[in-house]
DNA sequence: GTAGCCTCCGTACCGTGGTACGGAGTCAAG
DNA sequence: CTTGACTCCGTACCACGGTACGGAGGCTAC
């Protein structure tokens, strides 16, 4: 397992040194201390920066991603399911308020390509 | 047209009296200067207010609302119409992208539930 | 042995849309 | 004419997920 620096370990997440930074301040990857001023990095080090950046990219924070993270030791799955239908149901409403925006959005631009005579109805629909 | 302060335009808007000395910074809402210290709002701050509030919930940013109160003043309805259009592009990929998410952690959530042996797929997907 | 990156660390700043604070001034009612 | 509510103004702070800066020290190759 072959040990690297800070700026190994971002690479293998795909982020910044500075946000490796970041998540260590965040809890959510250690920090470890090994040689002489300069910390080493290793295989469960890039395995927990991957999860972070695979649960991010499923909707969850990063404070949700720190509990996740907690939850791998002790295999809680009631608690993770329970995360998961709650981000579920914050997807879901956020979706579906911006469908309606969309929609709305929509309907008004087709309006306003349909004529050139008198005020814009987009603008109007704000009035 | 009755005159008020700007906590009457801030109830009239139904937003708080730091939200609408925030868009008089933003360059939203103008500034009045009218009677000795105190500012006086009028019935087309009140639309302004309701214009911005409206455009808001059609997913427009401020900086974009900026734009919109502009142009209502020009009539460009091409210029506005090519707003609303990026508006929904953007409002379409953000959708997209929550979309996939809500379905790949609500798939994790069924086979999660399905079963108890082995450790949690939810967690086992972000490794 | 020294040039030239890299790391460490604290701290400040970014965008977005506000919210909170505090002291001084103003205004209307009692 | 005082009390109490409201206004003005600058400034700081909130969440969220980072990004940037700068000086001091470490590490590696030539």
């Amino acid at each position: 397992m072959a040990e690297t620096t800070i700026a190994g370990l971002a690479r293998e997440g795909g982020v910044g040194v500075e946000t490796v930074r970041y998540y260590q301040r965040r809890g959510l990857l250690p920090v470890p201390r090994k040689s002489g001023g300069i910390r080493r990095y290793g295989g469960e080090d890039v395995r927990r920066l991957r999860f972070i950046r695979a649960a991010q990219s499923a909707g969850f924070t990063l404070e949700e991603i720190g509990e996740l993270l907690a939850l791998e030791a002790t295999n809680d799955r009631r608690r993770v399911r329970a995360l998961a239908t709650e981000r579920i149901a914050a997807l879901d409403a956020k979706i579906a308020q911006m469908k309606d925006a969309r929609d709305v959005l929509a309907k008004l631009a087709r309006q306003c390509a349909a004529g050139t005579k008198g005020p814009c109805p987009i603008l109007a629909a704000f009035e």
